[in-house]
DNA sequence: CATGAATGAGGATTCATTCAT
DNA sequence: TATGAATGAATCCTCATTCAT
C-alpha cells in the first residue's frame, strides 16, 4: 500500500531514539514503574498517544532500552590486540577503555534494565540471551586462548570470565547505588582494578625477589 | 492500657515475620511493584488488612525486608582470625563462608532490595546507609591492617576493598540473572574466587621460578 | 436469665454517657463521617469492641447524640410565665437563659446532630419528629395565647413560630461558621435579639408620626 | 504546545459544570461522604477517571460547589435602592426577590456546603472568608447608612446585620430540615419574615394609637 | 463484660491504553 | 501522524464490625 519511504523511515527511526532517550532518563530518575507514560511523552515533548504509534506499550519501551543496550558499539573492542600489547597492558587498556565508553547515558540504561531485570523474568531472560550469553560467547575465545597459549592461569574459562566480569558488574552496581568511595576515587578505579584482576591482593614476595634480580 | 504483654509481643513479632516471609518470596517471584499486598496477604495466609495492623504502608515491607537483611548476623564473621590462620587460607574460608550463609532466602532478599534500590533513591540510601557503608566500615578496619602489615599490596584500603566486594556483589548479581555457567559450576566457584582475589589471573612465571627454587 | 441489676444498670449507663460524651466530643471535631470508632473509643478511654457492647454501630452514636439532644431539660421552659411579667421582660430573659443554657457541649451535640441531619435523611427524619416538633407544638400553644391576648400582632402562630426560632438558629449557626462578630459581642447580642423579635428593626417615632399624618 | 484554544477552555467549563451539578445532586441526596465518585460520574454520565481530569479529587469537588454559591450574582442586589423606595418596601421586595432567587438548585448548594462547613473547619474557613464575611461587609455599609439616617433604630450594624441574616439562615436551615408548616405557608412566609424584621413580633400600642387616632 | 487482632468489603485514586478529531 | 480527553480496570488502604480469649 505505501512504499518504503525512506524519509519517512528516518523521521520515525528519530522518534523512537527521541522516545527512547526519554524514557530511559525518566526510568532511571523514577524507575519503571513509578514512572508514567505521560512524564515519559513530557521528556519527550510529544503527546502521550504518539507513543503507542511507536512502541505497542509500556513494556516495548523497556525492551527498546535493551535494544539500545545491546547496540552499544565498543563491545566487541578488540579482544585480538591482546597478542600483540601483551595482556598487561591490554587488560588496562581496556578497563580504561570500557569505562570511559560507558558513560552516563549507559550507566543509567544499565540502571534501568538491570533494576527491572532482577524483579522480571521476562526481561532479564531477553537481557540474558539477547546480550550478556552473546558477550560471553564472544570473550570466551579469546580467553581460552589466553590460558592455552600460558599467559593465564589454567583455569575454567567460562567460569574465570564470569569471576572477572563480575569485578566490573559489581563496581558499577555499587556506583549505581552511591558508594562515596567509588564516587571519590574514580581516576585510580581503573588501575586498581587492573591490577587486581591481573596481580590479586596478595604482596607477592616472590615477584619482589625476581624483581631484584 | 495493658502494660507490655511480652506473650503478645512474641505473637506480634511472628506476625510480622510470617509476612516479610511471605513478601520476600512474592516480591522476588513478581517484583515490588507488580506484586500486589492481596498477594502478599494471601501468601502469609491471612486478610489484607492484616498487613497494615504490623506495617504502615506497602513501602514499609521494603524496609522490613531491609532490615532483615540487616540482622543477617554473620556479617561481623572473624575478620581477627586472618592472623591466625594466614590471609589466603582466610580468604578461602570466609568466601566459602559467605556463599553458604547467604543461601537462597538471603538471595531473595537481595534480589529484592537490589532491584528496588536500583530505581528509589530513598530505599537506595537506606540501603547504603544502613547496611552496605556500617559493613565497609567494619571491614576497612582489618583490611588496612593486613596492608600495614605487608601481608595485602599497599593500595588505598577503602578502595581496593570495595573492588574486591564487588566481585562477590557482581558474581551474585549474575547469578541472580540467571546466568548458566555459574549455575553449572558453584562447586568450583568460591576457590576460582579466591584465586582471583589473592593472586589475580596471570600466569606468575616468577612465582613458578621462585617456588622451585 | 438476669435479674435486673440496678448497679449493673447504673454502670451501663455510665458507659453510655462516657462513651456518647467522647462521640460527641470527636464528632464535633472531626465530624462524624471522618471519626472512627477506634477515636471514640481511645477518647472514652477504652477497647474498639467494648462500644459495641453499648451501640449496635456507629450509627446508633449519633443517635444517642440526639437522645441527648432531647434531654436537655430547659427545653420545656416556663412559657406560662409570660402572662405574670409581660411578654417584654419574658422574652428577654428567655433569650438570655436559652443562650445560657445552651452551652459549649449543647453547641457540640448541635452541631453534629446539624451536620448529619442535613445530609441525612433519617436522621433528619427522626430529629424532626422527635424533637423539633414536639417542641413547636408545645410553643405553640403559648404564642397563640398571646395573640389572642392582643400581646402579639395577629399572625399565623405556628408561622410566626418558626420564624422567631429561626433567628436563634440561624444565630447559632453563624455562631458555629465561626463568625467574629458574633463572637466579640456576645453580651449584646441576647439583648439585641429581644428588641428585634419584639420590635424590629425600623426607628418606630417615624411609624408614629407618619401614621398620624 | 496549544495555544489557549478558547473552543478546549469552552468545553472543558461545560465538563465542569456537568461534573459539579451531578456532584451537588449526588452528594445533596445522599451527603458528600456518603456519595461515592462512582455515583457521581454516573449522575454525570461519565467515567470514575474523568472527573479527576477536571478535579483533583472528591473534596475539590466541595469547593467547586462552594465557588458555585459564590457565583450566584444577585449577591450584590440593589442595596442602593433603599433610599429611593423606601425601607419598608425595600426590605419586602428584597426577601421576596432572595427566596425566589435562591430556588431549589441554590437551597441543595447550601445544604450540601453547610451540611459539610459544620464537620470540616477547612471548608468552613474557606466558606467564610470567601462568601459570608464579604457578603456581610458589602452589606454592612448600606445599613450602617440607614441606621446614620435615623431610618433603622440606633444599633451596633454589624450586629444586628448578622442578627437579621439569622432569620434568613434559620428559616433555610428549618427548610432543609423538612419542616412542614414552612413548607405549607411558603407563601406568607416573605411577609411574615418583612414583618417582623421591620417591626418585631409585638403589637405595637402606640402605632396602634396613633393608627386608631 | 472488656479487649484488640483479624477481617474483608468498599472506595478513592491512578494510569496505561484507546480513539475521535 | 499527532493529539489529549475519556475510559475503567486495578489496587492500595481504611475502618466498621466480629469474636476468640
Amino acid at each position: 500500500m505505501t512504499d518504503p519511504d525512506p524519509i519517512q523511515e528516518q523521521l520515525a527511526a528519530a522518534r523512537r531514539s527521541q522516545i527512547l532517550e526519554a524514557a530511559t532518563r525518566v526510568f532511571s530518575e523514577k524507575g519503571y514503574h513509578r514512572a508514567t507514560i505521560r512524564e515519559v511523552a513530557q521528556a519527550a515533548g510529544i503527546a502521550d498517544g504518539t507513543i503507542y504509534n511507536y512502541f505497542a506499550n509500556k513494556a516495548a519501551l523497556l525492551l527498546g532500552i535493551l535494544d539500545q543496550l545491546n547496540q552499544t558499539p565498543e563491545r566487541e573492542f578488540h579482544f585480538a590486540q591482546a597478542s600483540d600489547i601483551g595482556i598487561e597492558d591490554w587488560t588496562r587498556q581496556y578497563i580504561q577503555q570500557r569505562f570511559a565508553a560507558i558513560g552516563p547515558e549507559g550507566r543509567r540504561l544499565l540502571q534501568v534494565v538491570m533494576a527491572e531485570a532482577l524483579s522480571n523474568r521476562e526481561l532479564r531472560e531477553q537481557y540474558s540471551s539477547q546480550i550478556i550469553q552473546p558477550t560471553y560467547a564472544l570473550a570466551e575465545g579469546f580467553f581460552s586462548q589466553w590460558v592455552a597459549e600460558g599467559t593465564v592461569r589454567p583455569v575454567n574459562s567460562a567460569l574465570a570470565l564470569r569471576v572477572v566480569s563480575a569485578v566490573f558488574l559489581g563496581v558499577i552496581m555499587l556506583q549505581l547505588m552511591g558508594d562515596p568511595v567509588l564516587e571519590a576515587h574514580q581516576a585510580e578505579l581503573p588501575e586498581l582494578m587492573a591490577d587486581l584482576i591481573l596481580h590479586g591482593l596478595k604482596e607477592n614476595t616472590h615477584d619482589a625477589h625476581t624483581a631484584r634480580d
